[in-house]
DNA sequence: ATTATTCCCAAAAACGTTTTGGAAAGTTTT
DNA sequence: AAAACTTTCCAAAACGTTTTTGGGAATAAT
């Protein structure tokens, strides 16, 4: 039995074909393909039937430009952000795909070249109806895309929050990170801990930091602010950042890192001032990225299920696309994995 | 001024009230907003400004209904393959939407749950028109999804390419690659030259192999298969590998590695067996994903930069959507970064 | 035998654009 | 002055669905 689709004189059959060759209405047809009550099952077949005999797809512009929706939820990214190859993004848009595929929603990816264009991104793609509803990742302590999606009562959900902590979102319990860092340091006899920050225009920046601060707190260590040092992604990653550090004059016997690339280029810069990292100093990253387990020393960190992270999402949304206007904050969990970085601090 | 969409009883203006607005027919908004010729430069200012002032954007699927295409092209990924995150993906992915977006169309995701399935997912997006031109990567010697699309004359581009060679691809001069790797191996006095390949279900894996063979040759040395081990992201990654290669008696003292990671992994493996990577055995990788540098020691590999190839890729998907049928097909560099892993070989 | 009640289905009206085929006015050429 | 172009615009016809409206034919109830 061969393609139908492939004989050159082929055209797309629309519903009038179908509806032709079952000798139904146009009407009939879509009722029985969308799944509705009032149809008979024999109808029902025959329609079905001569559908998957003609290959016939139905039109999405058309079901959409009707049904006045997109079936499109969309992902903004930064592109800031992916150059370098933020762990985050596919994992996330992998469960995410995964969830919105099984509804029948389309995932669309769309870039902004900088920061201060992704409130324009989104705008454009909420006010030409481009798509149902919107994901972002990368949430700030005041972020004006969160502002205005609540002003407009568009669909949307977020990894991570902001300060006012009024939408839905998925997270990860960051302060728990921060407090499980800095209590776990403080038990291994560590008395001065730093702290290399992820980007502090992030707000899970700042719930880590907060969370750091607790966990001292609890070990009765006082927090040392000439300890702490902000890194970014780009410029002044972890091994600027250990110089910086040292240079100040500061000399912390343990890093809390913002996540595992700034901890394995502090690494780096810990060699460069003659000191052994994981013995001299100890050091926690963050994510679990793929190699963290093959660096010198091996790199404690916190793991973090990224697909899982893109499900909730996804589930989220669909609930949102269905008419739950409730708002849904979940908390995901960063479990600890141990491996070598983090040594017993010195007396 | 406060923004008109925000007011609660506001609804999205249609060409029709920007007509009205206008003073001017339908089909006059309509040409003159798409920048037909046949319009007076005075009517299309007035048309322009009345829809600016409505804030009217034209509805998509309306568009995409009656021109009849989709305005998406569609780039397909594996899950296996975003699992463990392929720097591959995010950069390419990058360069894309940005030569797509300046065109207007939309770049969306989709995902494949599995190799088998990556068919089946390209016949739904193209039989239900879901998109104007398709992207995907890692490609195979003999490629079905290329086949398939080929027979159907449907516009694609591909990273990587397939053995007949006979449609469009941008790909990395993957055979220059395992040359160079070998060449410099061999310059370095090493005899017994080894290859962690990346899975051989990929065409670049066999350009790879060609390339490393004729670089043994061009150096007088000959081909030992048995130093030879295919690794994969998931299981088997250069620590197993390399594990398996001395327990076969194999003693390479050095290891060209198909990718970063497995370079990576595979000096953990070395460690485990007594080895020190980079002195006892020199080490070439792949990629230059962002730890390459900050490993000890620091690894020699090839950068690539990926959102040229995503800009490249975009450009041809964008010709073939202009009509331009010929058969593009670019090779980029991938300049060797050299580093530390590389020792000189032994006598 | 009439009247309700179900169950199906057909016809037609959207949905918001783009495109087609001219028409009206103005301009140049015969 | 007629003919032949140009320029600028418009009305109407698509595009392929979904949804609404209305009603016919069975079946059940009076």
């Amino acid at each position: 039995m061969t393609d139908p689709t492939l004989d050159p004189s082929f055209v797309r059959p629309d519903i009038r074909s179908v509806a032709a060759a079952a000798g139904v209405s146009v009407s009939t047809v879509s009722r029985a393909l969308n799944g509705y009550a009032d149809v008979n099952a024999d109808t029902r077949k025959r329609v079905e039937l001569a559908a998957m005999k003609l290959g016939y797809r139905p039109s999405h512009a058309a079901a959409m430009l009707r049904r006045n929706q997109t079936g499109t939820v969309t992902f903004m990214v930064s592109k800031p952000w992916t150059k370098y190859v933020d762990p985050y993004f596919l994992g996330v848009l992998d469960g995410l795909e995964m969830i919105l595929a099984a509804s029948g929603f389309d995932l669309q990816v769309v870039m902004a070249r900088d920061y201060d264009l992704e409130i324009d991104v989104i705008r454009n793609s909420v006010e030409r109806n481009r798509c149902d509803a919107l994901v972002f990742a990368r949430t700030r302590p005041q972020d004006e895309r969160i502002d205005w999606l609540e002003e407009r009562g568009f669909p949307f959900v977020t990894v991570g929050r902001n300060l006012r902590n009024s939408h839905s979102y998925v997270d990860r319990d960051q302060a728990k990170v921060g407090r499980d860092s800095a209590r776990r340091l403080a038990a291994l006899g560590h008395k001065r801990i730093g702290h290399l920050t992820t980007p502090l225009r992030y707000t899970y920046t700042h719930l880590t930091i907060q969370g750091v601060a607790e966990g001292l707190a609890e070990a009765g260590l006082a927090h040392d602010p000439a300890l702490d040092v902000e890194c970014f992604l780009s410029r002044k990653t972890g091994e600027e950042a250990v110089t910086e550090l040292f240079l100040r004059g500061a000399r912390p016997t343990a890093l809390i890192c913002g996540n595992d690339l700034i901890a394995i280029s502090a690494m780096e810069g810990l060699r460069r001032l003659g000191l052994k990292p994981g013995e001299d100093v100890a050091l926690i990253g963050c994510d679990d990225i793929p190699v963290a387990a093959y660096v010198r020393p091996a790199l404690t960190t916190f793991a973090l299920d990224l697909e899982a992270l893109g499900i909730r999402l996804g589930r989220m949304v669909l609930a949102r696309l269905q008419g739950d206007m409730s708002v849904m904050q979940e908390l995901v969990a960063a479990p600890m994995v141990v491996r070598h970085s983090d040594c017993p601090g010195g007396v």
